[in-house]
RNA sequence: AGGCGCGUAGCUCAGUGGCAGAGCGCUGCCCGCACACGGCAGAGGCGGGGGUUCAACUCCUUCCGCGCCUACCA
């Protein structure tokens, strides 16, 4: 009863007859009984209910078990207990349900009560009761007798072992969950009644007496020691819990409890690589082990990954059918396109949504890569010993090799970080958008020249860069281009050493001068492709109001200029500007394409009159914020600096471009 | 119920106070000697409200929408 409930206050303390065994039972006050529902006063059975053995345990009470290991009705435990009541009970009913299985046992009871005329009445209810995996029957609670581990004692060094950084999440937020779990643990039930696995260390002796030990050997002298004689045991036939066993894994494997080299060297190791659903059956066991066993945390970091989920974020399974098997991605992409596609798709605490086409489009990546070393190889270059980027003195050259440390600081700080969606940005930007787009592009003319021995050397330099920056996103492909380049002896490249940043003074001009090629390149290109003018059309590129340093640089890349922008020539505008000009502004410059009748003029007047806006609009947006006194008096200096910098050159950009579109007419 | 997390371009996701990014997709042009699994160019966006701040995708609050975990499953 519940203690408050006015109704039978009266009757806590006294003892009711149970129905049908004419066992007396004592009426008990908890909590747990439920006031609101039918009449407030509940029977429990402690031996076949968690919640009723929890108020068993609370008020002492005897817990008889009814079923037996096959689920059906045994009266062994309640034999003493039945006894004939008249009207209420009858021991030979009772008698006649052993052996039956419940379900049978329930109707005959139901009949009984109705017979005896104690049944009020049946109404369906609902409730939850667990089912069974496999054969979908509700599971009955047996009350038996099992191992348990004092799990609380064991969390605690977990729980301080994370909270001091010996052992570290990434991403951090899971530490939540492994706190979540270890500061709210119950007893761990560590017995397993399968005929597989670790047997639990503990043997019996012929009066029941148990005796724990590391082995059994040691069992048998604790037994001699209390008998007095060589006594007969049985070793428990339970086996421990999967999870206890997997927790001893990091040592175990490794030759514990021997001292071998093995132990020494790698425990504790240093990550842990795995799903977020396995931090608490496998990583929060391996940790508390392996710090009671071992006194030391297993491994240094745990690295969380999410799942890999099909293309529209369902979780995998044979039931749904949307299961992908890698052995088809990799039949029809590759083995190089699906492990990059799952590390470019990696981000931290994120599932991975996979899908063929996703792989498809990463195979496009290794092709890329192919056939960059096919050009190469085709243009003598490769493998160069001697080669010494700090010496190299072409500004090509300089601006190639000072991207490749951008990208190899990148790609290692990215891992480093467990960023593998970094990591494999890098590799793939460095390689396609700056060594194919633009050096290959920029070199092409330069090969045969005075150059073409440096520039062949750094591209071969910094291909082997790339193989190596890729081969732990790409093996296959990597490791054939090294071979097949002679980079190293065959089958070297997973030892060769992770490329590291190369010194390289003064790379800022290098920088400044290509950055100018490619935004002038990509000016005429654009100027070009939105007016509409057929790559077919060649065009002189003409600079006006050109500062000398800036005549210098077009006459050295004259011959790049020509190529990539579909140049006729490039040359210094002296007179007047041509009519039907396509016009460009870039920094202090304006370029002139004079294209005559071929463009259309309007086209190129709405052209620039919304680059014009563009400007415009930075430039007052910029000024707004500038005359705004709080903002020039609490923002730091050079916040204040560069928001002028950028207003002057959006003015002096809309400027340009008005005196464009003047001379356009 | 509680806990964790997520809403940024058509899609998948980065970005954590100071100029909104990538990949794919899409649109247009191009098969000119590495690559059409390609080249060049282009369009397109911070879930809603309130607050803090000179300044908010970013910090706080609230609402809406979504996902996952825990209720004794390996």
């Amino acid at each position: 009863m519940h203690p408050e409930d006015p109704r039978w206050r009266d009757l806590i303390g006294q003892r009711a007859i149970l129905p049908l065994v004419g066992r007396a039972i004592p009426i008990v006050a908890d909590e747990y009984s439920n006031p609101e529902k039918g009449s407030g006063a509940v029977k429990i059975t402690p031996a076949h209910d968690f919640n009723d053995f929890a108020v068993g345990q609370r008020h002492d009470l005897p817990m008889p078990s009814v079923l037996d290991r096959e689920a059906l009705i045994t009266l062994a435990e309640i034999a003493e207990a039945m006894t004939a009541v008249e009207g209420i009970a009858d021991p030979g009913f009772l008698r006649a349900l052993e052996g039956q299985s419940r379900e049978a046992a329930r109707k005959a009871i139901v009949a009984e009560l109705d017979r005896l005329g104690l049944l009020e009445k049946t109404e369906p209810h609902t409730h939850q009761v667990p089912h069974g995996d496999r054969s979908g029957v509700p599971i009955e609670p047996l009350l038996t007798t099992q191992w348990f581990c004092n799990a609380a004692a064991l969390a605690g060094p977990a729980i301080a072992a994370v909270e001091q950084g010996r052992t570290r999440f990434v991403p951090k937020q899971w530490e939540n969950t492994f706190f979540a779990w270890l500061r709210d643990i119950q007893p761990w039930c560590i017995s397993r009644q399968l005929w597989w696995g670790h047997r639990i260390p503990a043997w019996y002796g012929p009066d029941g007496q148990v005796f724990v030990a590391r082995d059994e050997a040691a069992a048998r002298e604790a037994a001699r020691a209390r008998y007095g004689s060589d006594a007969a045991l049985t070793q428990d036939e339970d086996v421990l819990d999967t999870w206890f066993s997997s927790g001893l894994w990091p040592f175990s494997t490794l030759g514990w409890p021997e001292p071998t080299a093995e132990v020494a060297r790698y425990y504790p190791t240093d990550v842990l690589v795995t799903g977020f659903d396995i931090i608490f059956f496998w990583v929060a066991r391996m940790m508390m082990l392996g710090l009671h066993t071992m006194n030391q945390v297993p491994f240094r970091t745990v690295y969380i990954h999410g799942l890999v989920r099909d293309e529209r974020g369902q979780k995998m399974a044979k039931s749904k059918g949307n299961v992908i098997d890698p052995l088809d991605l990799i039949d029809r992409y590759g083995a190089d396109a699906l492990r990059f596609t799952i590390c470019a798709l990696t981000g931290p605490g994120r599932d991975v949504k996979l899908g063929a086409a996703r792989v498809e489009s990463y195979r496009g990546f290794v092709t890329k890569l192919w056939n960059a070393a096919r050009f190469c190889e085709m243009n003598a270059i490769g493998p160069a010993p001697g080669f010494d980027p700090a010496a190299a003195r072409t500004p090509l050259a300089r601006w190639l090799l000072d991207a490749a440390n951008t990208a190899i600081a990148e790609a290692t700080a990215a891992l480093d970080s467990y960023r593998i969606d970094d990591y494999a940005a890098a590799g793939y930007r460095f390689t396609w958008n700056v060594f194919c787009d633009w050096f290959l592009e920029l070199a092409k003319p330069l090969l045969d020249g005075p150059d073409g021995a440096e520039l062949r050397a750094a591209a071969g330099h910094v291909l082997g860069l790339i193989l190596r920056l890729l081969h732990p996103a790409m093996p296959f492909v990597t490791e054939a281009l090294w071979d097949h380049f002679g980079y190293g002896a065959p089958c070297s490249l997973i030892r060769a050493r992770w490329p590291e940043p190369a010194p390289l003074t003064g790379a800022e001009a290098a920088r400044a001068e290509l950055d100018w090629v490619i935004r002038l390149i990509t000016e005429i290109r654009t100027a070009r492709a939105e007016l509409n003018v057929p790559p077919s059309v060649k065009a002189p590129v003409l600079l006006r109001d050109a500062a000398p340093a800036t005549r210098a640089r077009a006459a050295r890349w004259d011959e790049a200029i020509r190529r990539l922008a579909r140049a006729e020539h490039v040359a210094v505008l002296e007179g007047p500007a041509p009519s039907g000009a396509v016009q460009a502004v870039l920094d202090e410059a304006t370029v002139v394409i004079p294209l005559g009748g071929l463009i259309d003029l309007a086209a190129e007047r709405a052209r620039l009159g919304k680059e014009r806006e563009r400007s415009r609009a930075e430039a007052e947006k910029l000024a707004r914020k500038l005359a705004n006194a709080d903002f020039t008096a609490r923002a730091p200096e050079e916040v204040v600096a560069e928001n002028r910098e950028r207003l002057a050159a959006a003015e002096a950009e809309a400027a340009r471009l008005d005196a464009a579109l003047a001379r356009l007419g």
